[in-house]
DNA sequence: TATGAATGAGCCTTCATTCAT
DNA sequence: CATGAATGAAGGCTCATTCAT
């Protein structure tokens, strides 16, 4: 991971003037997109002046960086604590919960597939990896649940990806299921079967 | 659809200098997206002038529909031509076909999906309408499917979206599946798979 | 006077466009001023293509010559037909003509105001003779009355100045008495007036 | 009045700056007129930076709307401190004082005249307001000589306008004079006489 | 003569970044 | 640490003018 050069020390301010910072940006990018974002706006809406902002990043891209890496604990906090279930019914209600919790992200989730591929390629690789290590914590769910008899996947890799990215489809998917009649409710429950009958 | 603003009206020209600027731009867009491409860029990789390129447009944003526009024509153009299939085995062939065509088309999709959104609400409009439409064509065809007792789907218009989501994935997923050992033709056996389980 | 330069030889021809240019120009550069016209407004309100129109003209600044060239004839025509007048009440009676005649001006003799000094030196001195020549046949007038016995002027040259700027001064006033609650003919009158105080 | 925007605080620092900026522009937009004048020479002339300069207004146009915003005080500046008078003489004087201050400000004075125009309504309406303001001032004095039976005015209203008018006449009629044989002093002798005698 | 596409310098404005205070 | 004025390159876009057809 990419160290943010940063000059200031005092530990305390540090994290509060970063979450400031983070918080604003979050909704800049969301809204905006990080390259209509200035720097201005930023300054304006974090309460921290353009000068000392510099004090906590290096340039611009880093609060790209930033708001990413912080984003990604939001949405992965979900599976860090409820990846466990022992069976199918569990594995159902965990997708259920991983639904709504993505819906609840949606935004977060649209601008890291809309602004992540800015960032140089170092920082997307350390970005990625967080992501290959959730990939790869829920192929070793459906492995054991392989050997375990209780599933009976072909392809667990492929699975696993898959899996993951029916999740996140429900926010990218957003703008083409806007005007769609189905109920919230429903439409999860579809998704949750199409995944779950690929596990069997 | 937006019409495009242009000063010229020999409509041969129009044809071989929009050409020449979707060639260009969609290059450009691709490599550093749409803000960071500036108009000489554009001029340069074109070989038309940046005043002339003001000819063929009203503003820069018109490359980007423009560039969009002619792009779902290319997604689209393998499903123009072979959406019609009779039984299941059609159609699992179908899909092999759509999927090896998206990933010919790879950079233009993700394209699609970064860029997108920095379209202005009527552009935006006019290129949602025609995904739908072609969504729409898809849900006639599983109806037909269900109808004949081909298949028996629960919720075509889901599984629709499902279907065409699906197919882009492998575009979008590129980034992830990057290192992955699979052979592209067993992905694709794979995907297609998953998608025929949710059809019977 | 500088001659503008023309390629065009057919007498008829040149006469009819001209006149096209300098109908069209001559509103455009009332509504929004020399500089904020372009020349491709000026083809279009014309309705001769932009590479005609170099036909007729050297420089877009010659256009600017033609429309004053031609408006000068209608400001000053009214005085090449009626400023005869034999004592002061037919010279009051000129005097109100030569107002009303302003007013239907008004927006030319702005333009003169506005826009003359763009011109180059020497455009502007052949225009300034012209109304140099106007001012003196009115100081004749003034000259002949005083000798006549029917007026008692002081100084005739700043008087004929005066009167002539006193009559423009309707046109040029009219933004800041726009709103006076006087009707257009008393306040002709009262100018009027003065300016016959001032000659006996 | 427009009120323009500035990114700066510090109150100092914006009357030194929009000073120099005033002062730059002005002999600029009297040299070349408004539209003639880039930024890029606001900028040499006036010793900012064109970004810096952009910290001090909003847009170009503001610089107008502020070179005019002073010449109004400049121009207006005489009649604030020298408009009483209680008698003709004094009128006499004061008029003579006028012209020849009008004579000092006579470059503003065609700035005015010939950009004016080119503000925006708002601009135009607050610069407006305050030529009335100075005529109204002027219409007091003669409405109250009238009472004293100083003076003997049939319209106080035209009479106000055609003062201020011809003050403003030496100004422009620059043009029209140059070559005039007469001294200044004669000619100012004369105007006034022919205001005065429209008084009585 | 007439056409209108092509040229490219130049316009106004914004922006990330620096640095004296 | 914090401030915010200053910098100037770079951005999108317009325009008078030319010239091959």
């Amino acid at each position: 991971m990419p160290e943010i050069k940063t000059r200031v020390t005092n530990q305390k301010l540090i994290r509060e003037n970063r979450r400031k910072l983070i918080n604003a940006v979050t909704k800049l990018f969301v809204e905006k997109g990080y390259d209509r974002t200035s720097m201005r706006e930023i300054s304006q809406k974090s309460g921290l002046t353009i000068g000392n902002i510099y004090n906590y990043i290096g340039k611009k891209e880093d609060l790209l960086f930033m708001v990413h890496d912080d984003m990604m604990e939001g949405v992965y906090e979900f599976d860090n604590i409820h990846t466990e279930w022992r069976n199918l019914n569990e594995l159902r209600y965990y997708l259920k919960g991983a639904f709504v919790h993505t819906l609840e992200y949606k935004k977060e989730i649209l601008l890291m597939y809309r602004q992540t591929w800015l960032l140089g390629e170092e920082a997307l690789e350390s970005l990625l990896a967080k992501e290959k290590v959730h990939i790869l914590k829920l192929k070793g769910f459906l492995d054991e649940a392989n050997k375990k008899g209780i599933a009976k996947i072909q392809d667990t890799e492929i699975t696993a990806n898959f899996i993951v990215y029916m999740i996140s489809m429900l926010a990218l998917r957003g703008w083409s299921l806007k005007g769609h009649k189905k109920s919230q409710g429903k439409l999860i429950d579809s998704l949750v079967s199409i995944i779950m009958k690929n596990l069997v």
